[in-house]
RNA sequence: GCCAGUGUAGCUCAGUUGGUUAGAGCAGUCGGCUCAUACCCGACACGUCGGGGGUUCGAAUCCCUUCACUGGUACCA
């Protein structure tokens, strides 16, 4: 990775429902990479937001009897709030009702239009009058009703403009041969299988049916289709097209930059074909990288409010810790894939993985120090036993590992290595016996290597774990006597980090979860059985 | 319908270019330890690798066929 500087982006969310473990998800993957990426010593930039036009939002705010205004400002308000809960670090939030981003769109819009790479044509679709939305030949099935109002739909017409797919189609191709502007790479097949071998149709890129948009500035009547207003918030953000563009010029013409977008499979398309023509023909570089994620499924499939098996993150967060559920998403959602969430795997997975593992080794380190060395940890020693090598090449090849796997966007990866090093030393305790090594004076050395080995290693675990366990991780290093000083990430090849460090036993880093109890309480929240 | 993909122990999944007794974690059973949050360590058990056919000295791994499930199928974000 040679790249020093990275920008990472959501999707920005539609606030048509409330947010829930979905957007919770996404976003705390590319928190956790950006907090990598920081930690390390990278500049890296953080943006998310909420991509807030459309007839939906009309519609959702004439339900809820307020302006579409007052609508998108409460649920944007709320998904600002959900980020600060789950302590994600964003650089921005950007709303696409914003002036800073909608005055921007309407210069695109012009350079397009002058540019000769959209036109005016027609648009034929099946219009549903009373909800005032057109519909596509799957949506409304075979019987031709609207999917929303059941009502029988007609044929219509609506002049809008087109966007010339055709005309960028190149770009796309040529981008596609680089093996990691789409991953994983099946998303990128269907890409190619669905749309690009029958050929593309032109974009629609504005509408007349209904207001809430932005109004383009040579057609008033129209106002932009959701696409190019929504996707180009990734250069809005940064300031493009205005006075004050140096994060725009910082982040993303530089190429110094490595631009990574993480969205969800729904949003491929747009992402990964016409996002790139859209910034071609503004004559825009692309991204790097469009890293499509898996869904959260739950025990009888998909989210759903009909099911009944929407769970939202703020229950959790506060009755089990920001850190756990950040800790959750993180391992048990390989990122990439599909991941299930049930109650039964939360809790096993926290008293498996944080209590059992880290609380527990943390706990029992610190009791042993202080047992055997007055809280004192011992200077630590290269290489006194065999296992205390293999400690040694551990940490060490498990922090490259998780350097590169963060690299290279395989996050799950890169924590189940750090857990499995942790796992390896409760091991190395059976091993060494320090209850046994404590009996002997003789083997006093040992019994010091051993302490200074752990506590080195739980600096390192604790540190890697960092981006993720962001509370958690600093009440380790109290507990080891780091000082904030010594917690920069440049020690952490430093093995003598902990020598002479007064440990405390603190509270369980993670307290013990009893599986029936929580079970039953999560399934509570889950809207019933 | 069409195009992809998946199907391996009770659960979640690994299984490289086909090669000796198919692996891990969790759950289960038994044993051990005591520094620790009823933790931790060890051992054991668990599978006709979706079904059928074929290629091969040899297939979870290649080919054909069949079943089941998932995703995409174009302007809903």
């Amino acid at each position: 990775m040679e790249k020093k500087r990275f920008y990472i982006t959501t999707p920005i969310y539609y606030p048509s429902g409330n947010a829930h473990i979905g957007h919770a998800y996404c976003t705390t993957m590319c928190d956790v990479f950006a907090r990598n990426k920081r930690m390390r010593g990278y500049d890296c930039y953080f943006l998310t937001g909420t991509d807030e036009h459309g007839i939906k939002i009309v519609q959702k705010a004439k339900e809820a009897n307020v302006t579409p205004q007052e609508y998108v400002d409460k649920i944007a308000g709320q998904f600002k709030d959900l980020w600060k809960a789950m302590e994600i670090s964003n650089d921005d939030f950007i709303r696409t009702t914003e002036s800073r981003h909608y005055t921007i769109i309407q210069k695109v819009f012009s350079h397009m239009i002058k540019n000769d790479d959209i036109y005016l044509g027609k648009y034929e679709g099946w219009y549903c009058t009373p909800c005032e939305a057109f519909w596509t030949d799957t949506q409304i099935g075979e019987n031709h009703l609207c999917p929303d109002c059941g009502r029988p739909v007609q044929k219509e017409t609506e002049e809008c403009y087109f966007f010339k797919t055709q005309k960028y189609l190149d770009v796309v191709n040529k981008w596609f041969t680089d093996p990691l502007s789409v991953t994983p790479v099946s998303r990128k097949n269907e890409m190619i299988n669905t749309f690009l071998k029958p050929g593309l149709t032109d974009l629609c890129v504005s509408r007349t049916s209904f207001k809430w948009g932005v109004p383009l500035l040579e057609n008033p009547k129209h106002v932009s289709y959701v696409w190019v207003d929504a996707l180009f918030n990734y250069v809005t953000a940064l300031g493009y097209g205005t006075d004050h563009d140096e994060l725009y010029k910082k982040y993303w013409e530089d190429p110094e930059c490595e631009i990574i977008h993480v969205i969800g499979a729904d949003i491929t398309r747009f992402h990964t074909i016409y996002w790139p023509e859209f910034l071609a023909s503004m004559n825009l570089r692309l991204p790097d990288r469009v890293f499509v994620h898996g869904l959260i499924m739950m025990k009888d499939g998909k989210m759903s409010k009909s099911k009944g098996n929407v769970i939202s993150p703020y229950p959790l967060i506060e009755r089990y810790g920001v850190d756990t559920v950040r800790y959750y998403l993180v391992r048990e959602i390989p990122f990439g894939e599909d991941g299930t969430f049930t109650p039964e795997m939360f809790v096993d997975r926290i008293n498996m993985d944080l209590v059992n593992n880290l609380g527990n080794l943390l706990s029992r380190t610190v009791s042993m120090i202080i047992k055997y060395f007055n809280g004192v940890v011992p200077n630590f020693t290269k290489g006194i036993n065999p296992q205390d090598k293999e400690l040694e090449d551990l940490v060490e090849s498990t922090i490259n590992k998780n350097e590169v796997d963060m690299d290279n966007l395989h996050i799950t990866d890169a924590y189940i290595e750090v857990m499995s090093m942790l796992d390896r030393a409760n091991k190395y305790i059976e091993e060494s016996a320090p209850w046994n090594l404590a009996k002997d004076p003789s083997k006093n050395e040992n019994l010091k290597s051993c302490m200074s080995h752990l506590a080195y290693m739980l600096y390192v675990g604790g540190k890697l774990l960092e981006p993720i366990l962001v509370k958690k991780s600093p009440e380790l290093f109290t507990q080891l006597g780091v000082n904030k000083a010594n917690q920069d990430y440049k020690n952490i090849h430093n093995e003598h980090i902990c020598d002479g460090n007064n440990v405390t036993k603190g509270d369980s880093l993670f307290p013990r979860l009893k599986v029936d109890e929580e079970v039953t309480y999560i399934a509570s929240l889950m809207g019933g059985k």
